[in-house]
DNA sequence: ATCTTAAGGTACTGTGCGTTACCTATCCAT
DNA sequence: ATGGATAGGTAACGCACAGTACCTTAAGAT
């Protein structure tokens, strides 16, 4: 019954609804990531939108929900610009200089950033958050990563027993004592330049490491 | 006056007070440290201690205050613990190894993990809170390992031109995405065991790289 | 003994905010 | 038209808790 009447009636009510649910997740990301979970308030999200908290509550049931889906809805945006490892060119120093790249300016973005505190913030209370957070976020890009990284082992360029692990480990590179810095709001991001320098020295340790060849 | 009054007087007050002021900070430790500074309350605090509110305003002026205390005492504390680079051997390998180990048992102890969680929450509202983490953590990580790399270099071991991101660079591999598993709640911290494979493959990559030799 | 100084304790205040109870308007089905 | 359901709005509740005014106790100085 109730099925009938939203199938064919519910058409009208849930566009405007779709699109106020749209609006409440924009304010609830300017509001929460700036401010975090728990110093945002529902009032302030409100007030940018226009209308009342009971939007709020019909729509997503309670402030820990509306986090959720805007952590859901943001880390997936996020990763959506980083390119894809079927689109894997032939160089291996050139793709994993684009990947580096790319990353290192995902990392590096304010509402990146944003959402990296208030998820770490609230992980511990919100573990559902934090799941959300890790596997449509840092855990996709290694994921990706390791299937390219699999490519060229399977070609012989590069020698590695465990792919994830090694992507892991340059990602790890990537996200290095600047990149904290920056979490901790202690120096602003890196230029473009600055960035480009930093990839080229991860790849270079990650490529032949530091050692003196011909010892 | 009241300079000589504390001179001479102010002694079995003195005491009584500090040792009042470390049990309070142990508490604070304790609450700030599981909950989050914006969850703690005061009132949690003094209930382990017994007494009242009134101590933690007379002896740290208030809630961010003590906070700032504690986040000065728990960083300096677990940093004391790792080798310093006057203690190095003559194996590069080895160094490194020990030096990796000890930073990875330090990442994953529970104090840190927390400590470190607490602190990225609190850096935009409390600058001068992540600044004196990063100072007496992270910041001196890497400096050490960077006086220990730059010793190798001087004799030849290894050939790196920036010994201070390299030295990061190392330790963002040992803090990679177990590690931020790990501080968002989603696995438990590894065993020592695994710990040591990890370590020794982040030296595997130091040192050497991933790149087929002989290309 | 008494005065002074400061620390420690009690109890209150004020506020911010998530949540909910209740009401109103809208829109589809018949 | 009309009934019924649902989204949206208004206002109030209730609670947690940082901070504080005021009092009490203790310790050293004279």
């Amino acid at each position: 019954m109730s099925e009938i009447a939203r199938k064919s009636g519910g058409r009208r009510q849930r566009r405007d609804s779709e699109e106020l649910r749209a609006a409440l997740l924009a304010a609830a990301s300017e509001v929460f990531l700036e401010e975090g979970f728990q110093s945002a308030s529902i009032e302030a999200v409100i007030e940018k939108v226009g209308g009342s908290k009971r939007a709020i509550y019909s729509h997503f049931g309670g402030k820990k929900e509306l986090f959720l889906a805007l952590v859901t809805d943001a880390s997936s945006k996020i990763i959506d610009s980083l390119p894809r490892s079927d689109e894997v060119s032939g160089d291996f120093g050139w793709t994993l200089k684009t990947f580096g790249m790319e990353v290192s300016r995902v990392l590096m973005m304010p509402t990146t950033l944003a959402l990296y505190r208030a998820v770490i913030a609230e992980s511990a209370r919100q573990p559902d958050v934090a799941e959300t957070f890790f596997l449509n976020g840092p855990g996709r890009v290694a994921k990706r990563l390791a299937e390219v990284l699999n490519q060229f082992e399977a070609s012989g360029v590069i020698s590695i027993a465990d792919c994830q692990r090694a992507a892991e480990r340059f990602l790890g590179m990537l996200r290095d004592d600047v990149h904290l810095r920056v979490v901790l709001g202690l120096q602003p991001p890196p230029s473009e330049n600055e960035l480009e320098q930093s990839v080229d020295q991860a790849i270079e340790i990650f490529l032949r490491g530091i050692e003196t060849r011909g010892s």
